[in-house]
DNA sequence: CCACCAAATGATATGTTATAACATAACTTT
DNA sequence: AAAGTTATGTTATAACATATCATTTGGTGG
């Protein structure tokens, strides 16, 4: 889609744009994120950079950096599978809506997708029916990529 | 709604049905779920035996016999939140389709809704045409709970 | 230039959730 | 009671996450 650099660089104006430093080692594991195009722990990020730029980054670093990229919504969070991916729209300027994540629970590749508007507001209708808000833009889907089923058989 | 010994003598007769035992650790823990109303992480209901029954059980057996209650459809695992949450259709008889679960972050409250049909033909659709599979039956959703939302301001 | 402040990172300890591997107990069937 | 099956206990460890305090770094005003 677009190079990596171009992404990071993008990454970084967005970053700039509200006094926010987007340093060597938030761009390592931004660009861990970006190159894996899969969802990783906060772990698989540490090996990545350690095997990707000889980088050792404690594990708190890496937390405290993921908090930092989620903030600047230049990742997401997945609490299905306590994992972090890279925000797929770091590239446009649009709005992004409700993210839709469609994760593969064999793999680990995720996929952003959206929802219609009618069907967010009928589960919004919903939700508020049932005495809840919705909260967090997101919905997290369960799934096994064509890939992983494929290999199955 | 109904009074935890008929449910607790309902999930026994669903388990004998097909030869399987509801044993008095398994009886404890579901009716800590019950009892609770929310979800509870393995732990917590560990916690709650110990409180409630002066029994302490292992970590180890409270996973197994989650695991053992799960394959009964006694117990619903909430992936988004690492807890445990109490089937809310035990006492019921019909077909319970794909269940949405609501997810008070700040009380792990738990609310189980049904979509409408057409809802989830068309989440699937759009999950297929991503090139993935839905899997497994159910969509958790990130939420507060109205008595939170209210508590908040 | 440098002393200072704030932001970022490092180091260490600990908490939380979950599973693996193996041992023992308890019930069932004959 | 012996043998087989199921349930539970014990111990160790993996995987994910946060709290706390120390140190480094990078910009800013004197």
């Amino acid at each position: 889609m677009f190079p990596l650099d171009d992404i990071i660089q993008r990454a970084e104006k967005q970053c700039a744009a509200h006094g926010a430093r987007l340093t060597a080692k938030r761009k390592q594991v931004l660009s861990g994120l970006i190159q894996s195009e899969k969802a990783l722990s906060a772990y698989e990020l540490i090996d990545f950079c350690l095997q990707q730029y000889g980088e050792s980054i404690p594990a708190m670093s890496v937390y405290r950096i993921l908090e930092f990229l989620e903030d600047e919504h230049l990742v997401h969070r997945l609490n299905l599978a306590n994992k972090y991916v890279a925000c797929a729209h770091i590239s446009c300027d649009h709005d992004h809506g409700m993210p839709q994540f469609l994760i593969c629970r064999e793999c680990s590749k995720v996929k952003e997708i959206r929802m219609k508007a009618s069907a967010i507001t009928e589960l919004q209708a919903s939700v508020n029916e049932a005495g809840f808000k919705l909260l967090g833009p997101q919905l997290e889907i369960n799934c096994l990529c064509d890939d992983c089923v494929s290999q199955a058989t």
